[in-house]
DNA sequence: CCTATACTTCGATGGGCAACGAACTGTTTG
DNA sequence: CAAACAGTTCGTTGCCCATCGAAGTATAGG
């Protein structure tokens, strides 16, 4: 028997759930709240759009804390909506509203309590490539060098050893769809450059906005490339 | 500004509709009422249909006397309708218990204008195996040996590759889940099958029967190996 | 003309389902 | 612990649209 294509097709075939789609076609891995936030739906609706979505296996999730991000299943269905996408472009249908995701917000952001976006994943990097942190299968710990680059920069280690939460933890970034350090070193990190005034919040917004000073004491700070850094 | 695809893919998502594009996928012309038939619905509702589908532009439409002959409307549609059987088959959407006509249509079936089945996988192998044509990452091209090949049965390949469609293209066997052949020489050689009477469409199917005799001739031919055609 | 056939239009019906408010579980933080 | 937040479940509402009966238009063949 031929497999039935209206069951696959009518799920993509609802404006809200192709929404969802087409925010996860750039292979980022997103939340419930951001998909829902992109389809312009209540977070009830589309916590029912994405247990459906799931269920028949045109997405994956998976469990962060008290976050789920979604992703396309695999590459064939990234394929088969781009296949619909040219259809519908060279068809003639309606463009859809897209909304422009803020570029600020993109660059760095508050991640709960650490450095997120670009920024973010640039600092993850750096430290693993001067060891300071190693990556494990699925966790990161804090080398002994990177011990003492931080004790050096006034870092209570010994103190954040015995916190109950972990020293270094990686957080999957939705708009780098790369790691980036949480944890309460990540935590640290953050409140330092806030401290020393190298980057600010800004009201009403994840967004955190370096200074022109700030980005150069912080990417000398930590051994950054100033290339990842916008 | 994307392109919509849940209009496209709502339209394909209806049952009845999806049953029209599959009996369609044949590339044969049906008229209103055998799609009404195919579709187990009234001509009405088939009526509204396939104005959706033609104002879509998803299907073209030819007026002869009383009658009306639907197709597809290209080669784009198809390949995309051939992506939604592949992913429908992969996500393991719940498979029927097999009728006798079943095995037929692995068999050898027409997929919009070339050979699809085992017999379409092994003509694949064959030709590859054979070095007529190559795989590079992607795409798939007749090399010189199959351009000399083809030549000498009479195909006018200087004339294919004017042609705006690829001369060879691999198109993904959803009940195989290997390549087949596709593009302007693949409906070459179904045509050429079926002119030589080595095998013959099946009323209302997309089942192609081979006679025995054709069979030998067609496996001969492409130098497929006897073992991997039924 | 008349009849048969092919297809369309109109209107009414009904079912499926997207949407959301309210209330719930589970996680993090203070 | 309480409060804030992420996500879910449940029940209700409303609407879109597939479906078909009935009637209308168009073509073909006597």
């Amino acid at each position: 028997m031929e497999p039935d294509i209206s069951v696959i097709s009518s799920l993509i075939g609802d404006r809200a759930r192709s929404r969802i789609l087409m925010a996860l076609m750039s292979g980022k891995a997103l939340t419930a709240t951001e998909l829902a936030c992109e389809a312009e739906i209540s977070a009830q609706t589309a916590s029912n759009h994405l247990s459906k979505l799931v269920g028949s296996n045109l997405l994956v999730v998976r469990k962060q804390g008290r976050h789920k991000y979604f992703q396309l299943a695999n590459h064939q269905v990234a394929e088969t909506l781009e296949m619909l996408l040219n259809l519908s472009s060279t068809l003639g249908s309606q463009k859809i509203t897209t909304g422009p995701a803020d570029p600020d917000l993109k660059k760095s952001r508050i991640c709960y309590d650490h450095l997120a976006g670009v920024t973010g994943v640039a600092l993850y990097d750096a430290l693993l490539g001067q060891e300071m942190i190693s990556e494990n299968s699925q966790n990161i710990t804090l080398t002994e060098r990177g011990e003492l680059f931080f004790q050096k920069k006034g870092v209570a280690v010994d103190e954040l050893k015995k916190g109950k939460r972990p020293i270094c933890k990686s957080c999957l970034d939705w708009s780098e769809r790369k790691s980036h350090l949480a944890g309460s070193l990540g935590q640290w990190i953050l409140e330092d450059a806030l401290a020393k005034q190298w980057a600010s919040r800004r009201l009403d917004s994840r967004v955190i906005t370096f200074s022109k000073r700030g980005v150069s004491q912080f990417t000398r700070c930590y051994q950054i490339e100033p290339g990842s850094f916008l």
